[in-house]
DNA sequence: CAGTGGTCTAGACCACACT
DNA sequence: GTGTGGTCTAGACCACTGC
């Protein structure tokens, strides 16, 4: 939101082609260049979650360019999740806690057709304490081995089954003082307290998938037995900037639910 | 293709809010119209896999709107899949061979970092027959059950290692003369063999994924043990329409493999 | 060089929400 | 009504491709 420098000085309406002569090949789109500026303030916390930005006309006058432009900034922002477009009121910045699906990187759906709300599902947090990273985990997160984490183990049932036991590693300074009181006080999702208590808000998330048989701790966690296969989901999450802030190790029971990928 | 008539014809230009006053709420925007005619074009096999469409230019006089409102048009369809834009030659029909990725579909990679090219896969048809469609999967492609189905088993191997099998249930009306000779014969992906001999163009898929034991077949075309966790992955490919034309029912070894998804 | 897609503008009007 | 996003236009120029 600082420079509404774009590209070379020198001409700054319609198209100005490379930026310089003799230059790096460097050459982005008005438009690109404004999403990165919108970017930025959503990264510098210029607008919080859930509030409104400036209008497109708005923005348009501060940047020097035409509101068509801010436009499809805007819009790609819009397709990555980044912003939430209200006609008529504006657009807004998206939040964790507002979402219909509670579970926002969850894929895994009842087989049973329909009826079936799922319900707000049960959590129990087995634990949550600090460790620190091993080389494999510090890899993942984008740390030094040894670095601090906290580490919890919880357990989500469906109707009264227990269906899915994750272990969750948090780096620990983003996170600095998170408990277990206020992961069981939180009525939402995780991420929505991730958001709100510590700013930290996931962009998106990267998934590996995995069939396994069950380890002893799981088998007692999830009810079954040794021989029951189950899904390993190794799930990395990422902040603005592809920062990896979460990495989670689950197991998820299969026999009643399944894991559902839609490909274009 | 056919009508360049657009909403109500009283007034053509500009936007002209709903289409009839005291009719049904229906309005759609100007692109979205042109987007379905464009799609009409697709289906009716108009232009082929592989061809240029009009320029933007052309099918804006033929629609008799404005070049930026195909544009908005083609960049759906091309965010889709459905249309492949290149800047200075034109915009063309997406093709399952021109694809750098084989498998359209296939979200296995190798565990190991990143050296091991994957290679062209061995490939080894199993069986192919004539089937009649069980309820189950009359449901799923949308027939009547006991409908005539052509039904494949083949097993892909990476590096000599059997990793995946599945059986293929294909329609046979749109499929009719799909040979084992021509499954063999072909070199490409086998979405690549139903898009250029029987017309048929895969545009997304939907996939449940669970954790299995092997059945015995199975255990020995993936030699493999009983104990030997699977991941089983049903998908459901769909044309044009939303219309279904394939199911797969593979399994997968994941001991040296992995199924990558990317949630956004 | 002409033709294609890609970017940008300025202005118009529509649909929706709030007041 | 005013202000927001949503659609549409007409025209300009840039970047890339191929003749």
């Amino acid at each position: 939101m600082r420079t509404p420098q774009i590209n070379t000085p020198t001409t700054n309406a319609a198209n100005d082609g490379n930026a310089s002569a003799l230059g790096a090949p460097a050459f982005s789109p008005l438009y690109q260049q404004i999403k990165a500026q919108i970017l930025q303030g959503l990264e510098n916390a210029e607008w919080q979650p859930g509030e409104v930005i400036p209008s497109e006309f708005d923005l348009a006058a501060r940047f020097g360019v035409s509101q068509g432009t801010v436009r499809k900034a805007i819009d790609e922002l819009a397709a990555s999740n980044l912003l939430v477009r209200k006609q008529g009121k504006g657009t807004f910045v998206a939040t964790h806690s507002e979402r219909q699906v509670q579970y926002r990187f969850l894929r895994l759906e009842p087989d049973v057709g329909t009826i079936q709300t799922e319900g707000p599902a049960e959590r129990h947090i087995v634990f949550c304490r600090r460790v620190r990273a091993s080389a494999e985990i510090a890899r993942l997160l984008n740390l030094r081995t040894a670095d601090p984490l906290l580490q919890m183990r919880r357990v989500l049932g469906f109707s009264g089954i227990p269906t899915i036991c994750e272990d969750i590693w948090l780096p620990a300074t983003p996170f600095k003082g998170l408990s277990v009181a206020q992961l069981s006080a939180h009525p939402g999702a995780m991420y929505s307290l991730f958001e709100s208590v510590f700013g930290v808000r996931m962009v998106r998330a990267e998934e590996r998938i995995k069939a396994v048989s069950p380890d002893p701790a799981a088998c007692e966690l999830l009810e079954v037995s040794a021989d029951t296969p189950l899904l390993s989901v190794e799930r990395v999450a990422y902040t603005y900037n592809n920062a990896p802030m979460e990495l989670r190790r689950a197991l998820y029971r299969t026999d009643t639910h399944h894991y559902k990928n839609e490909l274009n």
